[in-house]
RNA sequence: GGCGGCGUACCCAAGUGGUUAAGGGGACGGUCUGCAAAACCGUUAUUCAGCGGUUCAAAUCCGCUCGCCGCCUCCA
């Protein structure tokens, strides 16, 4: 396996601390507000990592924190006018909400800044006594000009950043670079006793302590948004390799941006769709299959007309599982082949190393859905020809198989067409009932029994205008919801 | 100002030294159908922002130019 990391700068092969394990942790979120769609694609990107690893196997550690202390959940506390914890409570009830829905699996091991304190301390105190950090009127800060490597994740010279620091000024601060381990606590903010009297952490300080504890020292993968690799993680770094004198994580993974308009989605533009708003407008599953079709180093622009095409997708998978279930219950018992029978067992053959070779290769995802695509579209040609018999049964149930393992490795694919279909219906045509199509059909066939084309014509045209759409096969008409 | 990334068809998007330059959407034409829908077939990039260079060979490597974006402050 190759993975890009951001330590290198370029793909690496994947080689683990431990052989056949893999030990990752992922800076989760701070726990002030809804989440956006952008902290969707982190949690998506990180869960078909963590499953795809082990899918090929290994024995997987997941860790992913949430920072439930900080200065916005402070702030939004006085802003609603309720206690700190109760904000940090309410934002993980809501994460998980979203999650669930995303169909995000919860990580092996999620801990909370606050359960951590008394690690926290230990490593702020270790690296004051080893020289690394310095405290100032209860404050304790890292001193960067003490750890040599600082740089070298985000790739910056020290000189340049203090050039063009625009951090404020801190008179306690012996560099204006120097990051807080440790905060004082003011009057009525939450605190935590210290060796530096009532306080609490740093935002950094947090991952550092909850990494070591829950996979020690060093570790495979580190993951993030590509907005945390400076200062968040590069701090971290210094941290933890000044404090336990070994590597920290071994490869540093980062997903990138979801823009909007070109530009990056954030809280400050305001330009943020929340995974609420977008979940009661689409199924999550096109919102899964929308970021999956894009590597997930790359931007990602978003757009209510993408997640339309993304609909569109699952949509023809579904059309073709529908397809595969109606040809399996068919008792054709004459053998005849299939189109191009050949090659559709030798795609068959290759699939699932196609699969993991994309997958493989830095986790593309993007190439992996068009293999997909390429399959399906061999099934249904494969269909066309009206195969039977026991020979076509036995690829026309491999390609379904297939689809089903690599779609549960990337979770997508996981339903029946009818659960598809009744959820595209909840978006699509809310006031239609299936009592009331059914009627229609009947209607219609009656038209359609007298030869009364327009009649029958109006009746479609009637449910077409409705978000539905019908299609008349050989054993009675079908419909199903216009994507 | 420092550092990093991106620019592939009408749109989205893989591909990073030799492949017919994946896949999806859209459009148009066809097969099927009472008509449709779905599905399938065909057409939509002799060319990868532009210009030079390296090489037997470049979308892929190097240089320059243009355009866009990100990080350097909280941020997924």
């Amino acid at each position: 396996m190759k993975l890009y990391n951001t330590l290198g700068g370029k793909k690496e092969d994947f080689v683990p601390v431990t052989p056949g394990q893999v030990k990752m942790y992922v800076c989760g979120i701070t726990v002030y507000d809804h989440c956006h769609i952008g902290h969707a694609r982190s949690s998506i990107i990180f869960d078909i990592m963590r499953r795809y690893l082990a899918y090929r196997g290994f024995d997987v550690t997941f860790v992913k924190n949430f920072t439930d202390i900080d200065d916005k959940i402070i702030n939004r506390a006085k802003q609603e006018g309720i206690a700190w914890n109760e904000v940090a409570e309410k934002y993980i009830a809501e994460y998980y909400q979203d999650m669930d829905q995303l169909g995000v699996g919860r990580a092996d091991i999620e801990p909370k800044a606050t359960e951590h304190i008394q690690e926290i301390i230990d490593i702020t105190k270790g690296l004051v006594d080893k020289g690394y950090a310095y405290a100032v009127d209860g404050d304790v800060y890292f001193q960067i000009e003490k750890f040599s490597d600082y740089g070298k994740l985000s790739k910056r010279d020290l000189d340049d950043m203090i050039a063009g620091a625009r951090v404020n000024v801190n008179e306690r601060k012996r560099n204006p670079m120097d990051f807080a381990l440790w905060k004082a606590s003011k009057e009525g903010e939450p605190s935590w006793d210290s060796p530096w009297g009532p306080g609490r952490p740093g935002w950094h300080i947090e991952c550092s302590a909850m990494s070591r504890k829950h996979l020690g020292d060093t570790f495979d993968i580190h993951g993030g948004g590509a907005d945390l690799t400076f200062p968040h993680h590069e701090n971290e770094i210094a941290q933890s390799e000044a404090f336990t004198g070994k590597p920290f994580a071994k490869y540093w993974v980062h997903n990138g941006f979801i823009t909007v308009d070109k530009e990056k989605m954030s809280k400050s533009l305001g330009n943020f769709f929340t995974i609420k708003e977008i979940l009661s407008k689409f199924d999550a599953e096109p919102v899964r299959f929308f970021l999956l079709s894009t590597h997930y180093r790359s931007p990602i622009e978003f757009s209510d007309e993408q997640l339309k095409e993304a609909e569109v997708s699952i949509d023809r998978y579904y059309t073709t599982a529908l397809r595969v279930r109606d040809f399996l219950v068919q008792d054709n018992v004459k053998e005849k082949a299939g189109a191009e029978e050949k090659a559709f067992g030798e795609m068959l053959d290759t699939f699932r190393d196609r699969f993991t070779e994309a997958m493989d290769d830095d986790f593309n995802t993007a190439l992996a859905i068009g293999n997909i695509f390429e399959l399906i579209r061999m099934l249904n040609k494969y269909l066309d020809a009206k195969p039977s018999g026991a020979k076509a049964k036995e690829l026309v149930v491999r390609a379904q198989d297939l689809l089903k393992e690599i779609g549960n490795a990337l979770n997508i694919f996981s339903r029946t067409p009818e659960q598809w279909n009744s959820s595209l219906m909840r978006f699509k045509c809310p006031n239609v009932t299936e009592e009331f199509i059914l009627s229609k059909i009947e209607e219609r066939q009656k038209a359609r029994g007298n030869k009364d084309w327009a009649a029958a014509d109006a009746i479609r045209k009637e449910l077409e205008d409705k978000g539905v759409v019908l299609e008349d096969k050989k054993e009675g008409t079908a419909w199903k919801v216009k994507v």
